[in-house]
DNA sequence: TGAATAATGTACGAACTGGTTCGTTATGCA
DNA sequence: TGCATAACGAACCAGTTCGTACATTATTCA
């Protein structure tokens, strides 16, 4: 997506420009079809380079799903990267973060269906990639602090750590996406219709401030 | 699973008995390996019959995962219909039916992968099964005679309808099974781990009791 | 300029996979 | 008892799929 990587070497003959072409057309075929679904062929088709190039670049079906993986993490991880709400009072923050997740899962339907299939496979790419088990924890660190200084002000009452938080964010935002497909077969309803987004994105809003606010009756 | 269909027909040429175990072979088969990446004759070689069966009586790997799905979803359907919840007070009510769907999705992890599957594949079986596509409203009924219940009385403030609540709990449950490899590759903490697992139990309950009853304030 | 090497394309093959053909055996019923 | 038919099995086939061997062209750098 930037306009060129290097100085434009050539036109042919251009590596990082053919890796990244590869990349692109990778990460549909495998979001559309799984896996074991994804046909290297097709993949090389699509490209302008042909199938020797995705074995000379990343040697197997295999490594070039980690390779795929690895860049859909960057990308997200860039997002929220630079989101600065720590400024915010906890409730305030809590909620744009909510917002920012939900926007983000919306804005990536290729990502979500790439980590469904990841864990279909049991998470086996992303445990064999040096680069991935670990960097994943700045978004886990704001919410700490944000829960931190929610606790000191009293605002929140739940007793939660960050990761469990963020597991629960994440869980809303992820089903809206990943099970669209059989949420609409068995009850009619599109989550993603554009209609009803700002009712959705307050829902979301709603039940974890609700969560962390609330006297949590009857048990 | 019941211990005989018929009264035992011999024990060879046993219709009901090869049906039967071809599904539950094939059920693993698809959970483990995507439908893509089920074969045919794996399925074949783990059942004491052989694939000629199978396509005699599913007619196709496509189909066979279809009445995969369609027993899949006839058990839960059975599950969620013997609650009687609504002779409790509305809060307790809403908190026994998320636990019920809490408890569900954990006990059963192939069928949600099941599910993970068929939104890959766009949920063109479901949508393609008579079976599927109705009958799946009973949990959805007593969810919305609980809501209005608990409308009337006052102790719910939040303006769902009970699809979207539905969705709601479902979300929480289905990532907690569904996204268990991914969350541990990257996170390191195992949203199925005995040990926490009231911990996230209370989480759903309080969450949505939060939700429901809770001011949703600050928007 | 002239290698050394990085990048690329073509054609091919061995293994696998869904699905079928042909034939056999048990079973219920007249 | 005998026959129609449901249930079953072994071998096979055509198409596909990942991956590679071999040949070629551009680029870089001494």
């Amino acid at each position: 997506m930037p306009p060129a990587e290097k100085p434009a070497a050539g036109r042919t003959r251009d590596a990082a420009r053919t890796r990244a072409e590869i990349l692109d057309v990778a990460t549909a075929e495998f979001a559309r079809a799984g896996f074991t679904g994804a046909r290297v062929d097709e993949i090389a088709a699509r490209t302008r380079t042909t199938k020797r190039m995705i074995y000379y670049y990343f040697g197997s079906k295999e490594q070039l799903f980690t390779a795929v993986l690895e860049r859909a993490y960057a990308v997200i991880r860039g997002a929220e990267q630079d989101l600065d709400v720590e400024h915010l009072d906890p409730v305030a923050a809590i909620r744009r973060l909510a917002e920012l997740t939900f926007d983000h899962h919306e804005a990536h339907p290729d990502f979500i269906r790439l980590v469904s299939i990841e864990n279909i496979h049991e998470a086996e790419h992303i445990a064999a990639s040096e680069k991935l088990s670990r960097l994943n924890w700045p978004a886990i660190d704001v919410i700490a602090r944000i829960l931190e200084n929610g606790r000191d002000s009293g605002a929140f009452t739940a007793d939660v750590d960050a990761v469990n938080l963020h597991a629960m964010i994440s869980s809303f935002c992820f089903f809206r996406v990943a099970n669209r497909p059989t949420f609409a077969a068995l009850f009619g309803r599109d989550l993603l219709a554009a209609g009803e987004r700002e009712r959705y994105r307050a829902m979301l809003g709603d039940m974890v401030i609700g969560y962390l606010t609330g006297g949590a009756s009857s048990r």
